[in-house]
DNA sequence: CGCCAATAGTTGTAGCGTCAAGTATTTGAT
DNA sequence: ATCAAATACTTGACGCTACAACTATTGGCG
């Protein structure tokens, strides 16, 4: 603890740069889905999960994961979204402690009227001002700090084509 | 808004790691900051701002800038750090509406004590999985988000150099 | 000068996420 | 077979952030 190694300037500029990123991105996507359709990002990402699962349904534990996000507080989501008609929660057949995730009709109209909108986001904010080499590096950078982050691949795993 | 340019194979695998670390990295750096000091990661860079800047001490709408914050916020955040001793707010002497925000000795001493164990945190999650061409890369494609996210270069203006 | 808009900040409220506690069910060990 | 531990969620309370409303200055403009 006593000696640590500090930062590189090299790195440290990195590094401020990546956390402002990081600071800022959640906003500008939070801001164009709330305004155009009155979802949050997570509730945006988890209706996308959905609509990406066989017969578009999830166990809450699975989907809590695809999220990252702790049972407690999709449970929380869900019932937002199961009162906007979004989701709906079915028992579980096989085991009854658990519960799937459905994504109803309405719900499926939701995702597919936000997504449009939401990848123009994406592409304005990340994706355009990169040249095809930006985005590879991107990919292979980020590949390495998420073998830290989730070792498993869990997160986003079956992510919607769309997003 | 009828026809979507949809992202290509290669763009989406980029966005959808971008996003995983975009979403799992706060809480990396919060979990290891709350656990060791007792600090948010928010109450953590507004104390180093603070600490950085001339005389420990900033305007809280610079601060605000600095930290990507509103107003309101830094407000209830300042609050909560005055009333653990951490920073004084001084009535500014040029402009009656404006307060100062200082950061006090104490609160010297909790960025002090606070940020080798962040710095090793940075370290582990992101720089040292990666490569030197990799960080290059990293501020090099961080730079062109952060134009359309922050043209104005405001969010982390003067970071620490210990962050 | 006097007034009005803009700026700087605070405070109250409501919504979302975390944490702790509680229920129901299943698994596994004896 | 039985019972304890683990799993799968749900719920309630508390803390933090955004939003709106409010006060106090300051800066312009006529």
């Amino acid at each position: 603890m006593t000696d640590t190694r500090w930062l590189t300037a090299e790195q440290l500029d990195a590094w401020k740069k990546l956390i402002a990123v990081v600071e800022l991105l959640p906003g500008a996507l939070e801001t164009q889905l709330q305004r155009d359709c009155g979802l949050s990002h997570f509730e945006y990402f988890t209706l996308a999960m959905l609509s990406e699962a066989p017969d578009r349904t999830l166990r809450m534990t699975t989907l809590a994961a695809h999220t990252n996000a702790t049972l407690a507080r999709l449970s929380h989501v869900v019932s937002r979204l199961e009162k906007r008609g979004l989701v709906r929660r079915e028992a579980c057949a096989q085991d009854r402690r658990a519960t799937n995730a459905v994504l109803t009709a309405q719900g499926w109209d939701a995702v597919v009227a936000a997504a449009p909108g939401h990848v123009a986001t994406v592409r304005e904010t990340v994706i355009d001002p990169l040249t095809a080499t930006d985005v590879a590096d991107l990919d292979r950078i980020m590949g390495r700090v998420l073998e830290v982050l989730d070792p498993a691949h869990v997160m986003g795993a079956r992510a919607a084509t769309d997003d």
